[in-house]
DNA sequence: CTGTTAGCGCTTTCAC
DNA sequence: GTGAAAGCGCTAACAG
């Protein structure tokens, strides 16, 4: 007969009270933090909950407090390894913090009034937005409904709603200077048709700066999709323009994968050599000896750390305005931008 | 005055009773699939609902029902693609079941109390289990406690938990005589020190395989870890080995990545002219022309559709004894095996 | 500090 | 087909 002994159902309790003979309200109390019950109290009813296997029903006390402590995830894109490991931190970082990420992973598009749905249905106490297309719709709903909402490096007129930005812009300029700094003054950017809006800062500050620093971006390279295949597509637009370019800005290290690779395939340009290369995200990949990528690293723990912080504030004080943190990015230099 | 235009909090079933003129009782069928209503006053209620913008509290309606279509996946290793990917199609085959992904990330030596203790405290209508390291003690309490569970390519002596398995024994042995096949006698593997079963599993069938054929496995090359490292780590170790090699098996494609991607930056042993290279998962990378690998493929998709339907039959028959179905696998050969 | 009471939002008998 | 009433498991007032 051991403890856990409990072969069969769900333990309540008052099955816990009547072991450790008080009422039920002591045993609420003994798992409430900072709650008014002797120590003797709790003691016992610990022992008693111990040897029964009993459990709190989070499910129930929501009920009661409201405070499901359910956050929805809603993510995008999960092959680009930067968006999987940021799901990765967030998910982590709300466990450490005590909260349960419930996984919405979208596709093109969705239907938001089914996101919107699950996330009312369980009660949610806040929702983090990665996914590329946060449809205005579901912010507004959020918002009107008082479900704390952070939206990580996004764009978004709605002024009552939480925002974890990279310094995006910073991201461009470094990318410019980098470039500028190995020599080269021809430079192209690759990117997609339809950048996201982090995306589309980027770009905006690094032909910006690179204007005031003399230097004119002489192509740009547009894939479909912000994808390794993508990067592929622009480094065959590259070999094929009439344009010569001596540095290259990639928006994305997953986009610049594919474009060094292909790059690698044909042997047509050698990097770092004939061409420079820096892109966004340091992710791992960017290190690998076969990319050696100089990369402008942005921390997916540092943002998760941030983007659960932002949120938890908004839990327990939903009146403050809204937040808009920046993050800062920092130069990973390698070989790729190397003389 | 838009339609959803309660600009406030919470909408119970009480108001769109009261603005149906119906009884609470009603609207709860209305929302009830083949309950006992009249078309005319689901009708109403619905209407009523839709004004109101009101949706059934999920965590409430678990308390009566014990359903709350909470599903619990653990998973961990999510630098591997291919482990990530499973964890993004299962995801999405559980939203499109109507169920909820609730995602709990460990790490190496994580305490398994606080796993469970989770999923109960949530009242999980089941539990997913991918990761490396799924505590045994784990899976007896859900057992004990009835909470159904489905391990992924895992191991199990307890026979009362379902369980889905690639076809293990078969790749190893499709590797096996594709190496053969294209002219391989000298054959290595690598693998991790550690190997996790299915792994384990996969290597035995190999070398088995191997004797059968009339060939010998000359080496093994034995990471610390299942990684792009850990491949390149073989690699080293392979170029340094006395013995002299012309097929590799790897068991997986993303250490197969570190190797392939080691040996091209030593350029001391050309793929496949010298070396031929195969490994097990057929993620996306493994068709990038960098790589090019051969490699047994595992539907990430399909597994996640049958994890996902062994999940359901539990959940609606908890008496049936436990399942274990086995996914079939498959050759994509690429220019890694080519001769 | 403790037990009693009421009630969170919902579903489900049970009569009608 | 419908409403009244009971109760899922829990916590928050309120007395004591």
């Amino acid at each position: 007969m051991s403890d856990k002994d409990n072969n069969n159902k769900k333990v309540t309790s008052v099955e816990v009270a009547r072991l450790a003979g008080v009422s039920r309200s002591a045993v609420s109390r003994s798992f409430t933090p900072n709650a008014s019950v002797s120590q003797e109290t709790r003691e016992k009813v610990m022992q008693a909950a111990q040897a029964l296997g009993y459990r709190v029903n989070k499910l129930a006390s929501s009920l009661i407090n409201n405070r499901s402590d359910l956050v929805g995830i809603i993510a995008s894109n999960m092959d680009n390894p930067f968006r999987s490991r940021q799901v990765e931190y967030l998910a982590k970082t709300l466990l450490a913090n005590n909260l349960r990420p419930i996984l919405l992973l979208v596709e093109g598009e969705e239907d938001p009034s089914r996101i919107i749905g699950m996330l009312l249905e369980y009660n949610v106490s806040g929702v983090i937005v990665t996914s590329d297309t946060p449809p205005q719709s579901i912010c507004e709903e959020c918002v009107t409904l008082g479900v704390p909402m952070v939206l990580v490096n996004k764009d978004q007129t709605d002024a009552r709603v939480d925002r974890v930005l990279l310094d995006n812009p910073r991201s461009g300029r470094i990318a410019a200077e980098t470039l500028f700094a190995s020599g080269c003054r021809r430079l192209a950017v690759v990117t997609t048709l339809k950048p996201s809006y982090s995306l589309h800062v980027r770009v905006g500050a690094f032909t910006e700066r690179c204007r005031s620093l003399g230097i004119e971006t002489v192509a740009r390279f547009s894939a479909s999709e912000q994808s390794y295949d993508g990067g592929r597509y622009a480094a065959d637009c590259l070999m094929a323009a009439p344009e010569q370019t001596d540095g290259v800005f990639c928006v994305s290290d997953y986009m610049a994968m594919g474009f060094l690779d292909q790059l690698r395939l044909k042997q047509q340009i050698a990097v770092p050599q004939r061409l420079k290369v820096i892109s966004c995200d340091d992710i791992p990949q960017a290190g690998w000896p076969v990319y050696d990528l100089s990369s402008i690293r942005q921390d997916p723990e540092q943002l998760a750390e941030m983007v659960v912080k932002v949120l938890l504030e908004r839990i327990h004080n939903p009146e403050i305005p809204a937040a808009v943190k920046v993050l800062d990015v920092s130069l990973t230099e390698r070989n790729s931008t190397a003389n």
